[in-house]
DNA sequence: ACCAAAATGTTTCCACTGTAAATATCTCCT
DNA sequence: AGGAGATATTTACAGTGGAAACATTTTGGT
């Protein structure tokens, strides 16, 4: 039963997220605005207000849903049990695989003012999104292992190249040919596991 | 002799890049506009379209003196005839150094729509900033050398690990106590060259 | 069941933005 | 000297985000 219209849209959150993430994948970043999220989801461009407070709280909300479908690329096509090193290497395609595939969105959720950093939601998908990377590196022996914050060293080199790889990619600064023949797994260093 | 103010400005062109990066330095990408950058300089909002058409070639221009500043970053404090490690080291902690000491320009610089990528001068700007790098990577041994785009592979990881170190440090995404003890060159692995 | 209060949407208005078109002023070259 | 071209201004317009006042619906307490 589709309601008829009415006054109050229903579910009006949903479906401007909805307006927004195809916007994005549409028109790019700078295509998006509240005015045409808003007439997307065929409400008149105030009423996100109740909902997000303002353009910054809309795109918080947005930019949440890419982290978590980031997590879902990171993780997919990921038989069970499978090894730390193919937790590794699955998270780092997929995270290449979603910059590639969302461009835009990935631009969002790696801008500096167009979030609230201090977004609950934003700051819980971010973290868990990056629970798979750090889990990625936990137990990653590298040479300086014994040099404080050994740990947080592979974590912060895993992170940089993937995400450099992933932005470089994405802004088109590699050129075709290194892309036709070398992908992130290409690139990566075969980091070495203890135990 | 400072002239009188005139109806022509003599050059503008310089005095709105220079706007620009005041404008960025002060209050970001987001607060940067044709018109608040042509107030600064002294002329009416419609006088950058003269010298750079439209917003975008303002803000291309504005990103080619970036990358002009990105290779200074990485080429200062080296002494006379330094070794390839040695420039490797300061190209790596130069580039770190531009993106913290100017987050909003580095936001430009690669921004996907911003700027007019085809913008001769900023193609220019760029590609004789990333020699600095190749020249870095020049050399570089890595353990599959003797697969198809050898030579590629050191360069695109060396530009991905301190890209993605750079963007994920101003974009805050690092916690500060990483921060505090680990710099790019000790997230860096130690890079082996050969010969 | 009622009715106030809160939640949700709309209308209207404002300041700001980028861009186009017509116009004004200056510089330079022959 | 004087026309041509470069440079800058004024005016106008559609788009943007946001604030304020208002309208409608839902909710919750008695």
């Amino acid at each position: 039963m589709t309601k008829a219209k009415t006054y109050h849209h229903g579910n009006l959150k949903e479906a401007l997220i909805a307006s927004g993430l195809d916007i994005l994948a549409e028109t790019g970043l700078a295509g998006l605005s509240l005015r045409n999220c808003a007439e997307r989801a065929g409400v008149s461009h105030t009423a996100p207000k109740n909902h997000f407070g303002n353009l910054a709280g809309l795109l918080s909300a947005i930019a949440a849903r890419g982290y978590q479908e980031l997590g879902v690329y990171m993780q997919r096509n990921l038989r069970e049990g499978a090894s730390r090193t193919e937790r590794r290497n699955a998270a780092f395609e997929g995270y290449v695989a979603f910059a590639v595939a969302n461009p835009a969105l990935y631009e969002l959720m790696f801008a500096r003012d167009k979030t609230n950093k201090n977004d609950p939601e934003l700051q819980a998908q971010v973290g868990a999104s990056f629970l798979v990377l750090r889990d990625a590196a936990e137990g990653l022996d590298w040479d300086k292992s014994d040099q404080p914050g050994a740990g947080l060293r592979a974590q912060m080199m895993l992170w940089s190249l993937v995400h450099g790889f992933a932005q470089l990619s994405v802004s088109g600064k590699f050129d075709k040919e290194s892309m036709r023949h070398l992908g992130i797994l290409d690139v990566m260093p075969d980091f070495p596991y203890r135990g």
